[in-house]
DNA sequence: TTGACACATTTGTCTATACATTTTAGCTTT
DNA sequence: AAAGCTAAAATGTATAGACAAATGTGTCAA
């Protein structure tokens, strides 16, 4: 008996799903542009209609086609062309490495935008802010600090959660609608004080993240700065 | 003729997998539960195998569930909470505030790597690296400097590109896998001598993204800079 | 010209069946 | 006990047929 690199033929719904994407790819259906039928395909592949329906209903999964009952397979709207980058949780970091993981909320207060704060949410001055500033340990080692303002207009109930069940971040994303909030991140230089109150003059330059609704509304502005002996600060899967 | 409110009943396979989702959701069936045979949900419902096969097919695709043939279907292990940030191209950023956008390769360059290019990308010293720098600009302005090291293993023909027509982000999203590409993310003092050469001393800490795929191998390291006029230097979705 | 209706087209879902592939368990042989 | 074989179990893919639902088109009547 011999053994063989033998590689089976693929799938006749992923060699249809391929000949749908190099046509794609090459321009020669371009967005918008209505695409064979089931039943074409049908003829051209040799296959079942149950066959190109998957091939079909898979690529309209993945957005690649849009198909629209009683009309045809579209090419779909070009996507932004754009980079995802996913931002753990600073706990799961932690455990990953095997360490334990603890957070302590060093300050929880109800505050008034000043006017800094009040350009910075587009509010009046003096508008209702939440502040609070939790630190994330890794087992003994602060690695983290988080400091953040929240719009007591979008998340009025934000001071009576419980934080040390719910994440500040997992309660906004049930508070704040899911679509549509968009980031902003800026490199800056953490805030001299609360480096100072926390004993962590050392800390790294901070990443701030300013959650926004489509509508504009500044939903909550964070800070976060890292220990500089922290190896996982962020990291990201495109 | 009376208009009602009808809504038809949810398909086969949908309710199926609402059935599967909400005993995840429940707690009744765990991470890596094994849960029943494709054969056993064609009696629970009274449906067809394609049809059970159809739910359970997509919960794969969502990752909700792991299949595997010979052996059955298992809940799968939970995702990382984790935040989607969605970096957009500088170029789309500038075309959508009606401005024009240019950019310029201002270096390109075959190089070796030092000690600490060396250890960062976990290869030996000497190791061929290619090194880009390219500043981008909105009308007449330069508004970020996209300083680039590529590690030569992984995309061998980097040099050979024509930037002007495929950005390095674009073409690196070709050469390496999409799938299990890690980025990290860093904030860092822009290095003094690239600032000096564009003459941007005035340049903001910068942004370090480093491109990993999943083996661990680094494919490139970028540094990003912004001037401090450009408004719109990063932003993401949720 | 407009509206109503019938009909063809196209996608959406489902079924019953078949065979292939992979894993696991059990049995047999050494 | 270890190795190898066999069969069962479970998923993976494909087919032919059927009916439902949405869309578009053409025809006919008002």
């Amino acid at each position: 008996m011999h053994i063989e690199a033998e590689q089976r033929a693929p799938a006749a719904f992923q060699r249809i799903k391929e000949h749908v994407l190099e046509k794609i790819r090459s321009g020669e259906w371009k967005q918008g542009d209505l695409i064979p039928t089931e039943e074409a395909f049908t003829k051209t592949f040799g296959v079942s209609r149950m066959t190109v329906n998957r091939a079909l209903r898979e690529l309209a999964a993945d957005q690649i086609v849009v198909r629209i009952q009683g009309s045809g397979t579209f090419v779909a709207q070009e996507k932004f062309q754009a980079t995802l980058v996913e931002i753990k949780s600073i706990a799961d970091e932690v455990k990953a490495r095997g360490h334990t993981h603890r957070s302590e909320l060093q300050l929880l207060e109800r505050a008034r935008a000043n006017d800094q704060l009040a350009s910075e949410f587009d509010a009046s001055e003096g508008a209702a802010l939440f502040h609070s500033l939790i630190v994330h340990f890794e087992d003994k080692t602060p690695i983290q600090v988080e400091d953040r303002w929240v719009n007591a207009k979008v998340a009025p109930d934000y001071m009576s959660q419980d934080f040390s069940r719910l994440t500040p971040n997992e309660y906004l994303m049930r508070a704040a609608p899911l679509q549509g909030v968009l980031y902003r991140i800026e490199a800056e230089m953490p805030p001299a004080p609360i480096g100072k109150m926390l004993e962590m003059s050392t800390m790294e330059p901070c990443l701030v993240l300013r959650r926004k609704t489509y509508s504009g509304d500044l939903v909550a502005s964070v800070a976060v700065m890292w220990h500089p002996g922290s190896k996982y600060q962020f990291s990201g899967k495109l």
